[in-house]
RNA sequence: GCCUCCAUAGCUCAGCUGGAUAGAGCAACGGUUUUCUAAACCGUGGGUCACAGGUUCGAAUCCUGUUGGGGGUACCA
């Protein structure tokens, strides 16, 4: 039992004994005693005085008084207008520390046997992949690492975008423009090479349209009039048809797209437990289909197409099944989940999707409950904001995109120099520089995107560059290697025996009300799919050590019992920063 | 038109299921290092929480409406 349920059992056995009224513990209000006032939990007591009769003040008098004989831990109280705020031992806080600092899976739960399928990424082979993509990527791993670290097992999937007519461009710009251009030829890497001609095609495209328009053709005609798109189209049917060069030339295409892909991820530092490539799954779902229509879930019009009447949810009627039986979207989607249940059977499963399919995916779960599935109701859609330029949204085909090799490259390099500016490598192997370098601009990058709320869109401004001071990525990193270095300079194992000092430091205490709330936090983040959370949390944990490394002396300190309970609050700190940041996906250096 | 998300300091963002005087960082200004890493710490200035109503002992938070912005509303994915 934690102490905040403990105070809420003896709350509710305080009014019954006081006011002798039944009550149910979530009818009190617990939170964090603003820093201004003495106290470490405050008890909201308005509400309260419904049972009480009387005013805030004298409620928060009786419940206070009551509280401090029967809670060990409670020493003293003081009550502030309605706010009961209660002062928490300071042994109490000490023994948190002990527990924490003995136990090396400290805020990693017990495995609970739930399930948990997290896919992201998800990327187009026609393209590499942007500032967007990285945004989907970071959010993805994160996710899945706080659900494991939460006790659930996961598995994390990425549905590759594998086919279709954006796949048909590039092969299509390729083999008219191309001259055979490889990525050993040109010393392209495979995704940029294959979005070049992603690029070549959209223009050329333009081209065509501009001069049926001036041959007097409407938009919509020369859209689909022009010789370039015509082909592309006859291509697809080509590589639906199982012809032989056009596969070939689809596999070449697409090996160099993945060899670039691997890089990136490797640089991003994500990865994948299962595969799925719509090169595969873009037949599946019509069986659903025939489900569906067998148990009048969906309806079939005049012209064979079948649709499902969403208008009872305050939705749309919505296309299931073209009129010539092909699949759209939803259809493979429909299979794809199908699919991923039949091959794992997890409990829940995660789309991290961008918010501008938050349509589709609400009709897509809609669909599945309707045809009662029963595991309909663990799907989730992990809906984010889009990255916007100061310009607007960043669209591949025109080229307005921040690519992300070369963010990537530009925040290491970034990284290099301030690092170098400072003087911090003396003593560094070249490969522990490379090491340090990549860490800190990737902290930096990493930070930046997943602090703020997934389902806020993020403006990311190209001209200025991500901080590395302040609330970011390489402060944390810093107060880390920080905590390292006093460490090391000790000689610190991690096993040594502390003993209470006596009193507490007020940012000693802060610094241990702090650790101490990490399992809770983690709860939160899993609960509500935020690493945001994390990443706020590890912020004011980084920032209160600071002020605590400032204002208390360590190796310094005359007294030895003082020492060593510094050192091992010190160390505890250090573990927690880096098991949050870990979560994120960001590592963290012993020295920089 | 309809649906949906968003709006907090000059900028980028926190603000837990409604709670005390709305917080950080950046930018600006001032200070701290013979002492454990100054990517740090301390301080100053900066707010009509888009606007208007409502519910409540109490609203940035909940409800309604208005304005502004994003996205969706395709036999595209």
């Amino acid at each position: 039992m934690t102490l905040e349920q403990k105070i809420l059992h003896h709350l509710s056995e305080a009014v019954q004994a006081i006011y002798q009224t039944k009550t149910d513990t979530d009818q009190f209000n617990l939170q964090e005693t603003r820093k201004e006032f003495e106290g470490q939990i405050t008890v909201v007591t308005f509400p309260i005085t419904e049972f009480s009769k009387k005013s805030p003040e004298l409620t928060g008098e009786d419940l206070g008084n009551y509280l401090k004989t029967n809670v060990d831990e409670i020493v003293a109280f003081n009550v502030i207008k309605g706010f009961l705020n209660l002062v928490i031992s300071d042994e109490y806080w000490f023994q948190q520390l002990k527990e924490i600092y003995s136990a090396p899976s400290y805020g990693i739960l017990p495995k609970t046997g739930n399930k948990v399928m997290v896919e992201y990424s998800s990327p187009n082979t026609n393209k590499p992949l942007h500032l967007g993509h990285i945004r989907n990527n970071l959010l993805g791993y994160s996710v899945a690492e706080i659900l494991a670290a939460n006790g659930n097992e996961v598995i994390k999937s990425n549905l590759v975008n594998d086919r279709g007519i954006h796949i048909c461009k590039s092969m299509l710009a390729w083999q008219k423009y191309g001259n055979g251009e490889t990525p050993e030829s040109s010393g392209l890497k495979g995704d940029h090479l294959v979005g070049k001609y992603y690029v070549i095609f959209d223009k050329e495209y333009k081209k065509q349209q501009d001069v049926l328009k001036a041959q007097g053709q409407s938009e919509e005609e020369a859209k689909k009039n022009a010789a370039l798109i015509q082909e592309a189209q006859q291509m697809l049917q080509a590589w639906e048809a199982g012809d032989e060069p056009v596969i070939t030339l689809w596999k070449t295409m697409n090996s160099w797209v993945y060899a670039g892909f691997e890089q990136t991820y490797a640089k991003l530092g994500v990865d994948f437990q299962k595969f799925y490539y719509e090169s595969d799954t873009y037949l599946l779902g019509k069986d659903i289909i025939d489900e569906g229509l067998a148990k009048g879930v969906f309806f079939k019009k005049p012209d064979g197409s079948v649709w499902i009447d969403l208008t009872k949810e305050g939705l749309d009627e919505k296309l299931v099944l073209r009129a010539d039986g092909t699949s759209v979207y939803i259809t493979q989607d429909l299979g794809t989940a199908q699919l991923k249940y039949n091959d794992f059977g997890m409990d829940e499963s995660i789309y991290v999707v961008g918010n501008e399919q938050d349509y589709h995916f609400k009709v897509l779960f809609l669909i599945l409950e309707k045809l009662g599935k029963s595991w309909a109701k663990g799907l989730y859609h992990l809906s984010y904001g889009m990255v916007d330029l100061p310009t607007g949204k960043m669209k591949s085909r025109e080229g307005t995109v921040v690519d992300a090799d070369d963010l990537i490259d530009e925040m290491v390099a970034t990284a290099k120099q301030r690092t170098e500016e400072l003087g911090k490598v003396d003593g560094f192997s070249e490969e522990e520089k490379a090491n340090l370098y990549q860490m800190i601009g990737m902290g930096a990058l990493k930070y930046f995107l997943l602090k703020v709320e997934p389902k806020k869109r993020l403006l990311f401004d190209p001209n200025e560059s991500i901080d590395f001071q302040g609330n970011t990525g390489p402060f944390i990193q810093y107060t880390h290697a920080r905590i390292c270095s006093v460490l090391s300079k000790a000689d610190y194992a991690g096993t040594e025996t502390f003993a209470y000092p006596g009193q507490l430091a007020e940012t000693e205490r802060d610094l241990l009300v702090n650790i101490s709330q990490y399992p809770q936090v983690l709860n939160n983040a899993s609960q509500e799919h935020s690493p945001a959370l994390i990443a706020n949390y590890v912020y004011d944990l980084a920032k209160l050590y600071n002020k605590f490394y400032h204002e208390a002396p360590i190796l310094k300190s005359d007294d030895e019992n003082l020492k060593t309970f510094r050192l091992a609050l010190s160390a505890a700190s250090a573990a927690v920063l880096k098991k949050g940041m870990n979560l994120l996906g960001i590592q963290v250096p012993e020295r920089m």
